[in-house]
RNA sequence: GCCGAGAUAGUCUAGCCCGGUACGGCGCGAGCCUGGAAAGCUCGUGGGAUCUUCCCUCGGGAGUUCGAAUCUCCCUCUCGGCGCCA
């Protein structure tokens, strides 16, 4: 969430801002008013409670009458503090809604535009790849060689799950310790954080309570289902406050991610939108004044993998309209799919600046007399499974229905080169 | 699932029975002292505000009271013990 002190002292900016990303100014206005009227509340119960302070303690120093009088003078004060303090609850609660539905502010260097056509390609790296046969779909090519089977998957949970099996299993665990590994190169520390995260963690994030539809929830327990690794890793460090000495810290995880996807559309056919799926997370914690040339750093690691895998891809640099809520600029990186001529987003990495850490309370103490401060965070996959694995059995398919593996994921495959 | 013990500031802790400004140690910082340091001494070290001052803060919430860290109720988490168990 955003610095309140900031939404009261500069509100033309957040409604610039609203309006950048297409956004409802309503929730602005809301909060204004009963932030204004909070406040002149607060400020009155500030002062009846120095009064009923001073009072008190006169009061435990005095006896009969005079005594007497005086608490029941107090009980009057004490009766209008207490008419407030549910006032002003209520007040604070439509506060905390609207500033938990207020969105990060873009960086300056963010295009501003409407929607995903209006995204800015930031390069195109690799050739696509050119074919002296018709190329199938990935789903035709899995279900050939037998490594996914999407209707027992169905069976077992449902439509949207699917079922990795032989070298398609073991092509995902060699993609997952790839990544792992390459990361631990980069300098991230491996965690394994829990799969079920609470509504404090998805609040600390910003998923909730925005995209609560589109988690599944465990009522019983009052728990979700990982939406994404980033969740869990990066509310590891809620409410803790850290030494300057111990920033970066760069962590990153393979985890199952899980969505509802409410919304999805009937013609995704095959693993691309799927309702489980694994993805390698690196999440980083940093000093403030770093985060924009992190988040540089960052998108390299990414891209690091798929050019090590020898996939066409390319960068999107979101605009304002298209860039998620907690994010203050975003890249994409998407890998060309070629049986349809389509980009997949297998990537989105991004500086959330100070909206995460403030709402999950992740501070640093700049010197050790000094007040603390809030860290920034940033995150981005590398890379999600299902659409690398996409790309992976489309580009490198061969004529007769084989698949040729990547070299950098052959010492994981006991050194296959052929799935087929 | 049952029973018991806990949760106090960056950290360790006192206060709770018996309601009246949250005690102190460590760490860190500033100052005094010193040729310089150590030691010693003084002050500061959670959040907020309209900032010489004031308000809030003792795991969270509700209640009793003029007044709650302290009493009552509900909840969360941690640690033990028992039970169940891959």
């Amino acid at each position: 969430m955003l610095d309140a002190n900031i939404i009261r002292t500069q509100p033309e900016t957040i409604r610039q801002m609203l309006t950048d990303r297409n956004k409802d100014t309503k929730v602005l206005d809301m909060f204004l008013s009963a932030d204004s009227e909070w406040r002149a509340l607060t400020d009155e119960n500030n002062r009846l409670r120095k009064v009923r302070n001073e009072v008190s303690v006169q009061i435990s120093k005095m006896d009969g009458k005079e005594k007497e009088a005086k608490v029941i003078e107090m009980r009057d004060v004490s009766e209008r503090i207490k008419n407030n303090d549910a006032t002003m609850a209520e007040l604070d609660l439509t506060r905390e809604d609207c500033l938990l539905n207020i969105p990060n502010i873009p960086h300056s260097s963010v295009p501003i535009g409407k929607d995903s056509t209006e995204n800015v390609l930031v390069r195109e790296c690799g050739a696509k790849r050119k074919f002296d046969f018709t190329p199938k779909q990935h789903w035709e090519i899995a279900e050939a060689l037998d490594i996914i089977d999407f209707d027992r998957g169905v069976k077992v949970a449902g439509s949207g799950f699917y079922c990795l099996k032989g070298d398609g299993a073991r092509l995902e665990r060699a993609l997952i310790n790839f990544f792992l590994d390459t990361h631990a190169e980069q300098g991230y520390t491996e965690v394994f954080p829990p799969v079920v995260v609470n509504k404090a963690a998805l609040t600390g994030t910003g998923q909730y309570p925005n995209l609560k539809d589109d988690m599944y929830y465990l009522e019983r327990d009052e728990m979700f289902l990982n939406p994404t690794a980033e969740v869990p890793i990066t509310n590891l460090l809620m409410d803790e406050i850290l030494d300057k000495e111990q920033l970066p810290i760069l962590y990153t995880a393979y985890l199952p991610s899980f969505r509802r996807e409410v919304g999805k559309h009937a013609d995704t056919k095959g693993i691309i939108r799927v309702h489980e799926f694994n993805k390698v997370e690196m999440v980083r914690f940093v000093h403030p004044e770093t985060s924009y040339d992190v988040l540089e750093d960052l998108r390299k690691d990414a891209e690091d993998l798929i050019t090590a895998l020898g996939l066409p891809y390319r960068v999107l640099l979101l605009c304002t309209g298209d860039m998620s809520f907690a994010c203050s600029k975003c890249y994409d990186i998407e890998l060309h799919a070629p049986a349809n001529d389509v980009w997949l987003e297998a990537s989105s990495c991004s500086n959330f600046t100070d909206f995460q850490a403030r709402r999950a309370r992740i501070k640093f103490r700049p010197e050790p007399h000094l007040k603390s401060e809030f860290i920034h965070t940033l995150n981005g996959s590398g890379l999600a499974l299902p659409r690398t694995m996409v790309a992976i059995l489309e580009n490198y398919q061969n004529k007769d229905g084989t698949v040729t593996v990547p070299e950098v994921l052959r010492r994981y495959m006991g050194g296959k080169e052929i799935v087929g």
